[in-house]
DNA sequence: GGCATACTGGCAAACGCTTTCCAGGAGGTG
DNA sequence: CACCTCCTGGAAAGCGTTTGCCAGTATGCC
């Protein structure tokens, strides 16, 4: 094991000035000295140990990011983007995955602000329960105190920097949309009645409707993933038109399932999702959509949170219809 | 900042027993002492500084895990089942992406190290370069030296415990379960010639036809991903009534062209990858392929690299024939 | 030429934790 | 009762870097 010690021996310079040359510091060395220092460093094979140099710096270059599943294409957009952006700036970045347990999303805020983590970025919609909002709260105060950023992607109501999707108003638009094309009688898809993103993107959809004076739509709640949108296909009212799902896997999920069973989509029926995950365009048919610039949401919260801006950045999406949506004979 | 010094203050004992009673010791501490450290960390909100840890113990808990590119369904698969298999020995992850540049992965390689991660897992597969394996191969070498471990996911021609596909083997028996179905013309989208996974399953496809007597597939190089299958169907000679693409995303690219050209799969024309990522089976129709248990193969590399075994453990790949594949008439 | 002003290099004190070694007391044995 | 052993707590020496401070030298200016 190479140390800087043994570097500074070898080029017979003080350990100082070691550092210096090795480990960016605003410090000039001399042209004799940094050469004699770089030439023993590579001859040795030196490597800094981060962890002496977390310690001795009080500042690590790591990013914690939790996200709900990275194998879900919006966490993994997401992920990319707040990559990119961390590796732009030098920053490596250490990953939990939660599986949508709130506790574990607690234990792995604590366990990012134990390895000192420069910023911990929080990904993923919040569950509406003051308990359990108040528990993470108090974790990520306790992390701050002790230095540490943190920014969040989705719903702003941890008093954190947030990259906040407009998921009303996307929903509204695509609401607007929809019945441009003519359809009147809708169904929403609505996740799990406490998450909040779903919550959002349901009201929004139904606001917009009532605006437009299109009679309520029929609501169907379940899990917010694919199989959400397979199960709840089942409880459709036969008269509606239009299926508006509050996430694209779970769009996904009601396409499976309606396929299954013999409803052809578009010309039987209408379908929405939102988000607008990659591997969208290669279904059949292709999904009609709410984009949201997932990489760069993920790339924008690390910004902020690196530049310690506790701003509230909000995200337009953009209605993106394709084959999956069509006009109403 | 509460350091383990304020927590022995409060509590009224050593350092030395305050550590052993928060971060685990073999050592036993008695009743009383404990208590009374326990209450003192909890009342200041001690956290345990993992960096001055690490630093002591000379022995980090973080794994670090480099692929190609964590958008890709088949990484996120094996990066998700390396988080599960290191969250369950008490590691976090620290991930580095490619982007498919060798200099990267050896870059990310060189900053693991430093970072003193307990274990590197290198996912993906690795070009035929002796340069850029050698390079790569120096840095491991270096890095092991210092006392990390090392698994890969993939071809064993680093050295390293590596859980390896059997990329040629499947590839045979896809074509076996094809040329059983009445195919006998054939293209291989063929990916990269110097990827030495697409090489692998080419040419146990190409193989096994020979053996079966049916004349030599048609041969269409291009990128590994989605794009690579897309762009190959335009040079894909009509005669071929089964297209076999190295991997799922090429597939699926191809899939894609062949829909915009009018070609209906499986009617005119069948198709079948390799991996079986998730959302193959969203597609339509459902993609034939051959099936390898990535996530637990991103397990399977954790746990070989945190025992330090460096074994070389096969995967088997299971021919999953759906609706892309069908019968010759 | 004399003096103030950069520069540059080195010493040594942190940074927060682990662990070896030591001492003292409790318990067991002959 | 003397002697050993076992167990528990504490003192202190690291772990590998960074960085404030000091000293010595070179530079610039009058």
């Amino acid at each position: 094991m190479i140390t800087l010690e043994d570097v500074a021996r070898r080029a017979g310079v003080s350990l100082a000035t070691a550092s210096r040359v090795l480990n960016g510091s605003t410090r000039q060395v001399g042209e004799t000295m940094r050469r004699r220092v770089e030439a023993a460093a590579a001859e040795l094979g030196y490597r800094t140990n981060v962890a002496a140099q977390t310690l001795a710096r009080g500042a690590s270059n790591v990013i914690g990011l939790v996200v709900h599943d990275l194998v879900d294409p919006y966490f993994a957009a997401i992920a990319d983007g707040a990559m990119r952006a961390a590796a732009e700036q030098g920053h490596m970045v250490m990953v939990g995955t939660t599986y949508r347990d709130p506790d574990r999303e607690i234990a792995y805020v604590s366990t990012l602000s134990a390895q000192r983590v420069r910023a911990v970025l929080l990904a993923g919609s919040r569950v509406d329960d003051p308990a359990i909002t108040g528990r993470l709260r108090r974790e990520l105060d306790r992390y701050r105190a002790s230095g540490g950023q943190v920014a969040s992607v989705g719903q702003d109501l941890l008093g954190v920097a947030t990259v906040a999707p407009a998921n009303r108003e996307g929903a509204a638009a695509l609401a607007r949309a929809l019945a441009g094309l003519g359809h009147r009688r809708f169904a929403v898809l609505a996740g799990p009645a406490h998450l909040i993103t779903a919550a959002d993107r349901h009201a929004g959809f139904a606001a917009e409707l009532a605006a437009l004076g299109a009679p309520p739509p029929q609501v169907i709640h379940g899990p917010f993933d694919r199989n959400g949108g397979y199960t709840a296909i089942e409880t459709l009212d036969p008269r509606v038109t239009c299926v508006f799902a509050v996430n694209d896997v779970m769009a996904v999920g009601a396409l499976a399932r309606l396929r299954e069973r013999g409803v052809v989509v578009p010309d039987d029926l209408s379908v929405a999702g939102f988000d607008d995950i990659a591997t969208l365009r290669d279904l059949t048919p292709p999904l009609s959509t709410v984009r949201l610039p997932l990489a760069e949401m993920g790339s924008r919260a690390v910004e902020l949170a690196l530049a310690g801006e506790s701003a509230v950045i909000p995200v337009a999406g953009e209605v993106v219809l394709r084959e999956s949506a069509r006009k109403l004979r």
